[in-house]
DNA sequence: ATAAAATATTAAGCTTACTTAATTTTGTAT
DNA sequence: ATACAAAATTAAGTAAGCTTAATATTTTAT
């Protein structure tokens, strides 16, 4: 596969698990940057390939074979992303690019060496789940918030929503972000605050930032 | 640079590195599984670029900026292979054909965070000297035997000579290895042996297996 | 010195992944 | 229902990086 048809099969995977995503020509050509003609020659071919399923003029989507490739790559993508940043000491803002690259030029064996590395993590650094080496992803839609946690079971921060930055700097600060453990230890029902432990720690977040922390069970 | 103009570039300069180096078009092409009709396209298009010195039948070498490009490449190579050797535990097998491919895609800036996560190298596995940021390198001529080395101070070993593996299994299980600091605590004359200091641990070694080490003073 | 061998070059053509411009189809608003 | 806008398609063309086959030049061996 070239980078160009993964990149195609990314875009398709990656707009169509958005919200209300419709995988429409135009949309693809924009992602990429290329033009809309390119788009239904790259359709087409890959169709012929069993990679996508195409009508003229309809929607387009991914076979079963072109889903496990998207996967695939996605995989890769947040793989190095994590690496880049939790190994290397990258930022957050410039995994991204650098992941983009990388994802097309790595044995599959590097990608496992570098999972095993970084211990089989489910989530890359922007609280994305991680596919498996079968394509498999814990499903943020089964994560919960905080607050809502069983007190003194162990969770994985999945992701923390949109934030202004002084939160940004209150969870930098504790080091709270995706992929580390948690527990609440105790919930204060006065305020609806909790006490958690995190990183070693014992902290107390108020009822508001423990509604922006999705995690799951570990 | 595209990864084929790379790849041409480093190619030349390997050759050219090599003794009796003669940088003639049918081995660029073997080098890198391409037709001579190949060469001679690339060939004309970086002599216009001013990477490569051409007049047509005659050797081919590379200008002072080619020669920069290249070992731009060639660090790239051996801090990738280093990096996917020392880091993530590749096999040396391994490692080449997969920095063969990252070489080309790593920003400057990965490449920088690489250097700086192995303490600024001067040896890639092989013992292959790494270019730094200027291109330059730590001369193997300057390197000495480990015989010939000047007792309580301290050497980095550049390379270690060409052995049978029962020899290369006892380096091996001392972790004697490019790269590593190594001081010669006593001189035994009786028999030219060398009691040596490396990895914390004072070992034997043999006259023989001491003159297989080559090292610069660090 | 010259023929044969080795090497390099030229010419023509291919594939991939694009581009722009023109055309067709579809969805929408009245 | 129809006109129009938006979206998709087709057609023709481009650049990079190759290929093979034919041709030219240089080197080597006698």
């Amino acid at each position: 596969m070239s980078a160009s048809v993964d990149n195609f099969l990314k875009t398709i995977y990656l707009i169509s698990n958005e919200v209300q995503g419709v995988v429409t020509g135009t949309l693809i050509a924009s992602r990429l940057n290329i033009s809309a003609a390119a788009v239904t020659d790259m359709t087409r071919k890959l169709a012929t390939r069993g990679l996508v399923n195409y009508t003229p003029y309809r929607e387009i989507g991914l076979t079963t074979t072109g889903e496990q490739q998207a996967l695939k790559i996605v995989r890769r993508h947040r793989l190095w992303e994590l690496f880049l940043h939790e190994t290397l000491g990258m930022d957050l803002k410039e995994v991204h690019d650098e992941a983009e690259r990388l994802e097309h030029h790595a044995s599959d064996r590097l990608i496992d060496c570098i999972e095993q590395f970084l211990a089989h993590p489910r989530f890359d650094p922007h609280g994305e789940p991680i596919p498996d080496k079968n394509g498999m992803l814990t499903q943020i839609k089964d994560a919960i918030e905080l607050i809502d946690a069983t007190p003194d079971e162990d969770y994985i921060i999945c992701s923390i929503r949109i934030q202004k930055s002084e939160v940004f700097d209150i969870f930098t600060h504790y080091d709270i972000r995706p992929g580390k453990h948690i527990k609440v230890v105790r919930r204060f029902d006065f305020d609806n605050s909790l006490e958690v432990q995190i990183n070693n720690q014992n902290i107390l977040l108020s009822n508001t930032l423990a509604c922006k922390i999705l995690c799951t069970k570990n």
